[in-house]
DNA sequence: AATTATTAGGTAAACGTTTACTTAAAAGTA
DNA sequence: TACTTTTAAGTAAACGTTTACCTAATAATT
């Protein structure tokens, strides 16, 4: 059996209060010569506290909850290390949960959060959901959105990158790069930053009084598979166009397979510029153009925030929007 | 303040026991009637089963602690992943521990499961440490090590693939090309499963009667910048190999990048493979050639021989070696 | 010497559950 | 009718801590 406190305690012949406090260094009115007692017995019957117990008491379980879409998808394992380095540095500790944007997974995960009563969520929601909003708003749980805010949510404190600007710097830098005839491969357009990015698309477009052609935006999913895909399509239904602005590197990155498998010179032919800076975008050849999304900054910004929240102390942000970053690598011409 | 089973029960006007038996689903002795009239309260008020204080009294927190180097590696999110399906389809939470292989983080992540009451633990080691698996034996607490075992880890349980057959297949297929001078560029030497894929590495050299060429091993870390580097100096020194196997993708991905930019030809001149079939491996040109690891189902059946563990149903399995496949691509000529 | 302040530690309630055991009433049985 | 069984629920201890408050002994002050 485990040791608890109260073997401690009736080894040093003191009472558990007096454990406790030298365990958690409130020990200024303990003497030396007991403290150093009481800290050798630890050591040799192996204790360790029960933070179970003491959380009870305390109403503090150290704990935060992390909801994400999904780990596999090489936007958020940074995004999650961000979470954790915070956390981890003021003794927190994170759960992860992949909803996988499924609803219903979604609400299972905050009521097991709740239930475990960790002292905060960060939360990438699938989609706009008052319900959970109003759920979320009465159980007085700290929480903060990431990448994506949903409306409704009182004591809105989200961080999210700045989406629209991102895509419009990159769209301004592909027309002055001389591409006139450029489209747009989105993901689903349910997510807010889809439908960010290819407004700062259309923005870009527009302050160049460049008109948009026809069938513009192809909507899909952020992955690479859909990038090929889609190029391969084009190629076939052979679509005129001289530049592609996707929805994120890896839609970019198939994108850039599919052309280079028909011979399609990237930058001279056709432009091609991704979204988020993935590693693998200086992997290829040529290297992806690409915007930049602090995504480690963003996890660890929310992590800074909701302990700020979680201690009452007002944090002075109650929305950040992080800037992005115009990476020009080798898939756009100078 | 949040409603307790205590405010349900006085609203209710029963015992907090008979809450708790619904709530628990243990209700065959309560009438329909009060379980009704109970279920109804619970969501009037919204109440939400404190499990930190249930936890406290079944001595089980639903809890698994996971550790690994870095889920920014892109190794492990997928794994990481698997972990998590099996956990939460058991009604198991995970708290995510990212080590960065150092030593004292591990102990510290270590300790504070222990002191979090986690039910079981899944851990990639750095390397081996006898003082570790000592605290580990003693407290008593399920362990599971994935992807390297540890050395003196009582009950030793381990799922790990095949490193070795991994690597052997995968020099055999580069041999049977026609490659003869095959260099090794691999990850960290204190991991073990860098030791094993270069002992496989040599032992298809040698039942193929080939002598390893002069400073066949290079030894570095398993990034994209140490294949590029690695490539480059080659080159400058002309080396003279004429197939590289690396310790992982990301290597390869490096190294490919490095000869391409060099205009040597993958796979006329060198030969390339690569370990772990990333999913960026498809997304080059030439395709890369690798060894595709059982990532997520090696985390998955940790999980499930971790649960288990602690239902103390003995598993069938104490070690199991998960086999690998050679996804032959076109980084080596046919 | 009498009073006060300080030091070192103890007491016991509280946190929110679960669960083995008990009980009272109702229903069944001989 | 008198006993036994079943049904529906309640009692209270236990889980391992923390912490506000108390106390006895010693030291400092006048």
């Amino acid at each position: 059996m485990k040791p608890t406190i109260k073997d401690v305690s009736s080894i040093a012949d003191v009472s558990i209060a007096t454990v406790s406090k030298v365990v958690n260094g409130k020990d200024e009115n303990i003497s030396s010569a007991t403290r150093e007692r009481i800290k050798r017995i630890i050591e040799e019957v192996g204790y360790v506290p029960n933070r179970i117990a003491s959380s009870l008491v305390t109403k503090k379980t150290k704990t935060i909850g992390l909801i994400i879409p999904d780990i596999a998808n090489p936007f958020f394992p940074e995004l999650a290390r961000g979470v954790e380095d915070f956390s981890n540095k003021e003794g927190y500790t994170i759960i992860l949960c992949n909803s996988d944007n499924d609803l219903e997974k979604e609400d299972a995960y905050i009521d097991m959060l709740q239930e475990k009563m960790v002292d905060g969520i960060i939360f990438t929601a699938s989609s706009n959901r008052s319900e959970l909003s109003i759920a979320l708003n009465k159980s007085s749980i700290p929480v903060i959105t990431i990448e994506r805010n949903i409306d409704g949510l009182q004591s809105q404190n989200t961080i999210v990158s700045n989406n629209e600007n991102g895509a419009y710097y990159a769209v301004i830098h592909m027309i002055e790069c001389g591409y006139e005839k450029i489209l747009h491969i989105s993901g689903p357009m349910v997510s807010k930053p889809a439908q960010e990015r290819y407004k700062g698309y259309l923005r870009a477009l527009k302050e160049k009084n460049i008109e948009p052609i026809e069938n513009h935006l192809i909507e899909g999913k952020y992955s690479g598979d859909w990038g090929f895909e889609t190029i391969q399509n084009l190629i076939s239904q052979r679509f005129d166009y001289d530049g592609v602005f996707c929805g994120n590197d890896l839609i970019a990155l198939g994108a850039l397979k599919a052309l280079q498998l028909n011979n399609i010179n990237v930058p001279n032919q056709v432009g091609l510029v991704g979204y988020d800076d993935i590693y693998m975008a200086q992997m290829v050849r040529p290297e992806l153009t690409t915007v930049k999304q602090p995504n480690y900054e963003m996890g660890y910004q929310a992590a800074e925030m909701l302990v700020l929240m979680i201690n009452n102390e007002e944090p002075n942000l109650s929305s950040e929007s992080l800037e992005t970053r115009l990476i020009v690598r080798g898939t756009t011409r100078v």
